[in-house]
DNA sequence: GTTATATATAAGCAATTGCTTATATAAAGA
DNA sequence: TCTTTATATAAGCAATTGCTTATATATAAC
């Protein structure tokens, strides 16, 4: 699959785009996101690995917590699909 | 849905992303896409009206047959994604 | 070591998607 | 009018998706 078609595939979902609007503000851990989006955990992690495939986000391990982020170098649909979502604060402190 | 994400699922299909790098020469009539798609007319009709219903591309009726074209005003999103397809040129012309 | 916690993976299933074939609609021509 | 042509809609079905629950993995604490 060329990685346009996979790329757009991974942000074309209400929840990963809330995923993604959760870190416009930097790093989140999974934990987080499970009480933001209502779902289960399992749900969440397989989210977030559509994402990572498609190089949207970028991960990071501390322990046993698992932080993601924002990829640094964005193509620019990605680009353009981040920059129209909403910030989704509430304070991204994981509260784990 | 959101807008955002409808036009993501709009875009996020290789046969859809086809049709509109065709278009990017400008009208393209639906038999030409059935040609180029390879697929059945009824299945390429139904993935025109998926890009209309998000707003992507408009169409003309001139006798029976119908042209379709990208819409004038984008989204930064649709903007970006048309940006990105290669012009898939051979001459759109209507051969039906 | 054992236990607890955070995340990932596997298996199963209902909902959605994208095609197919069959049929309907609409315009053009004999 | 009847037929032909171009496109749209309907119905059916296999493949994919996104969740669920159950289980595996990995780190931390005891």
């Amino acid at each position: 699959m060329d990685l346009l078609e996979k790329q757009l595939k991974a942000l074309a979902d209400k929840n990963r785009l809330t995923l993604l609007a959760c870190m416009k503000n930097g790093e989140v851990c999974v934990c987080e996101f499970v009480e933001v989006l209502g779902i289960s955990q399992p749900a969440v992690s397989q989210q977030l690995k559509k994402l990572k495939d498609a190089g949207i986000i970028l991960e990071r391990k501390e322990g046993t917590w698992k932080y993601y982020r924002i990829a640094d170098q964005l193509s620019p649909v990605v680009e353009a699909v981040i920059n129209e979502l909403k910030t989704n604060d509430g304070g991204n402190t994981c509260s784990c």
